[in-house]
DNA sequence: TCAAAAGTGTTTGTTGTACACCCATGG
DNA sequence: CCATGGGTGTACAACAAACACTTTTGA
């Protein structure tokens, strides 16, 4: 366990970016930071790698503490590693983005620690790097919702169109057309209806449908 | 500077994917361990990040060192963080690939590392997770190649259409349609031609073109 | 003179985009 | 009965894909 002694260690620190869904706006999670330097200022969630944990883990750990949540969609955004990134000491810190949906949020979880949603597009200054990184996986969220049905994650497991499409175009920041946006979603048949009906938005009421996540991935070859 | 003390220290190390073409083959530049454990075993190019630099010129400098060039393209692939990834110790490893022009890589630099070539289609198994590094590496390539020229980091600066053609067939590994591959390319007309004839590669002789970064970068607010 | 690579356009199919009206219902 | 959001199809443009022959010249 001294192989390579005479290179120097660092601090290695995830900072996830967690978006959630509501009011019809995108949010992202941050939080006061309770470690000095910059005890206060607001942050994303982060903490420090241990030992025996990988840092995909450590991410996913971050995610569970602070929303109480068990799934959720995670993905690297990269490692951040410039010398006077954090303004206390040397650390490099990997970035992640999750998506979780914003209803299921635990509500004393988010007093517990402070936490807030802010909207994207009204975002204070961070800590250190942090707008930069959330520059970063918007950017990810944004080009991968196009060819990846991430989106189901961000809102409940039933939904309108009229939702699902508004999602779209807030992450996109632009407007859809709404006959195109229900062409091109639901040609490839895993957006099922439920047969129900939500009268909450219309008074004709919305089929609400659901994401089959399974038949999916079976026609993709993927993993869930 | 004591902030974080409680918190474990890593090694942090970069590893890159340094990207050849000739011989209409697409390789990758290994060479054994310098270092136990797994002295000898065969590995990508890598090195620890010191105290007093980013993580991105870690990597930059690694590359210098070991090809001798200062131009080439560069950009991150991800951070590899598993525990028992690497057989020594606990090192967490950003991993680039870079781009460079394999006819300008300097020999001496080569036989003192006793860097090899290898083509990407017949990677021997390397030191620790190297291969799955490549793996992701690879398809980053392939999938920006759609849409970014990086390619021309890969040839020499002047080159036949016909050259060109092939090493996007190597990288995506399928053949491509000659008319439909001319007409996409130079319509943008940022593929000049010289007006040179290269009379090597047939007895009719192809023109020589280059590619014109400053205006790619102009037409599309880029910085190259 | 012929083998070998260079060079060149058109047609067809697919995909994306623009666009407007009727439906059902609660108030 | 009307205001509100839900739901539907078609025409046109843009792009991608398939496809075959002539040119040049060194050996």
């Amino acid at each position: 366990m001294s192989y390579y002694q005479e290179h120097p260690k660092f601090y290695v620190s995830t900072d996830c970016i967690i978006f959630g869904y509501f009011d019809n706006k995108l949010h992202v999670l941050i939080r006061p930071r309770d470690l000095q330097p910059g005890k206060g200022e607001l942050s994303l969630m982060g903490g420090f790698v241990d030992d025996d944990e990988s840092v995909d883990n450590a991410a996913k750990r971050t995610v569970k503490e602070l929303t109480g949540l068990e799934d959720f969609y995670i993905e690297q955004v990269g490692a951040f590693g410039n010398v006077d990134r954090d303004p206390g000491e040397r650390v490099v810190s990997i970035c992640y983005f999750a998506l979780i949906q914003a209803s299921e949020y635990d509500e004393d979880l988010k007093k517990k620690f402070q936490a807030q949603w802010v909207e994207i597009t009204n975002l204070p200054p961070l800590y250190g790097d942090h707008n930069i990184m959330i520059e970063k996986a918007h950017k990810i969220l944004q080009e991968k919702l196009s060819w990846n049905p991430i989106a189901f994650y961000l809102i409940p497991e039933r939904f309108t169109l009229t939702q699902l499409q508004v999602l779209y175009e807030t992450i996109y920041g632009e407007i859809l057309d709404k006959r195109n946006f229900r062409k091109k979603l639901t040609e490839e048949n895993h957006i099922v209806t439920t047969g129900e009906i939500d009268k909450t938005t219309s008074k004709r009421g919305a089929s609400l449908f659901y994401f089959d996540f399974d038949g999916y991935a079976e026609d993709h070859s993927f993993k869930l």
